[in-house]
DNA sequence: AGGCTGTCCTGCTAGC
DNA sequence: TGCTAGCAGGACAGCC
């Protein structure tokens, strides 16, 4: 699942791929792809055909190719959304939509074509929570995403800001570090990550934390995100991969997330798995202790 | 106003 | 064997 090292991951391939080429050609396959886009399909395709990539940028998981003309096109993986170089792999035939959908990759939604002639680029996106929309003046921050908080790796990051924002909450910690507008940049996976090595329970509330302890979760997060990004990125099946397809290999690195009774790194506790947020929590019982009700 | 829940979506897997 | 239910979950609309 794309969180912060996995973006970052893609950014750095992406800028490596599209810096200086002018995209000649779009062609979204999948509506869903450019929902949050307000003119549709047919705009999107028309208003970026002839520009020019200057630069990625990221904040968070979003990402944002800014253009030499100060527009941009922001961009957000969701759950299994990917950037993907050159022609895609396996033969898949479509019998519903003859055409060419035999030659194409079943999650295709968006491709770019470009005026060099060089490989094109393809957004894929098996569960669709992904997408793109274009960003006019966005170059240095889409307005979009303005309300998103710096993530750590930003260098305008601000610690004792974001200490202070998740203290004046009434609310769990985790929800706190899933809240994008705190920090950004945290899922679910590094969220449970940073909480077992914080030795913090995912529902201690954060208005009762102290300030070594909040700064304690939060250092977490940042050195959890590290360590991911210096390995790649996490995998645990084909939905997350650079833009050569390749897998992060930092799931080794994991001690709590998607270990339910296997044994606490630290301790050796079976790692238990509790019902959150539609999802799943994953922490030590004996290393995070639940709050007081 | 801020916290929280429901919803979007596909494909894999566990269980009967 | 074949079906279904459950699960994975980021972000935001809309509710309270």
């Amino acid at each position: 699942m794309p969180e912060l090292p996995e973006v970052e991951t893609v950014r750095r391939g992406l800028l490596a791929h599209l810096r200086g080429r002018r995209i000649r050609s779009v062609r979204v396959l999948h509506e869903r792809a450019v929902r949050r886009h307000l003119g549709g399909a047919d705009d999107f395709q028309r208003v970026l055909a002839g520009r020019v990539v200057a630069d990625v940028r990221r904040r968070g998981k979003y990402l944002w190719w800014a253009l030499d003309d100060g527009d941009a096109v922001l961009a957000h993986l969701g759950m299994s959304g990917q950037f993907r170089v050159g022609a895609p792999p396996p033969a898949v035939i479509d019998t519903e939509t003859g055409t060419d959908a035999d030659t194409m990759h079943p999650h295709l939604r968006i491709r770019f074509v470009f005026d060099d002639g060089g490989p094109d680029l393809d957004f894929l996106d098996q569960r669709t929570f992904g997408g793109m929309i274009f960003a006019p003046g966005g170059a240095e921050l889409p307005a979009a995403i303005a309300h998103i908080a710096r993530d750590p790796l930003d260098p305008m990051f601000d610690p004792s800001t974001a200490i202070a924002t998740l203290r004046r909450k009434h609310t769990g910690i985790k929800r706190a570090l899933l809240d994008q507008t705190v920090v950004s940049g945290v899922g679910n996976i590094y969220a449970d990550e940073a909480l077992w090595r914080a030795r913090l329970h995912f529902e201690r509330p954060t208005d009762r934390l102290t300030r070594a302890q909040a700064a304690g979760a939060l250092t977490a997060a940042i050195e959890v995100m590290t360590d991911a990004l210096a390995a790649g990125g996490t995998s645990f099946d084909s939905l997350y991969v650079n833009v050569n397809g390749e897998s992060g290999y930092f799931d080794r690195s994991l001690n709590a997330y998607g270990r339910e009774n296997q044994p606490c790194p630290r301790c050796g506790a079976p790692i238990r798995r509790s019902a959150f947020m539609n999802r799943s929590s994953y922490w030590c019982p004996r290393c995070q202790r639940p709050p007081r009700a």
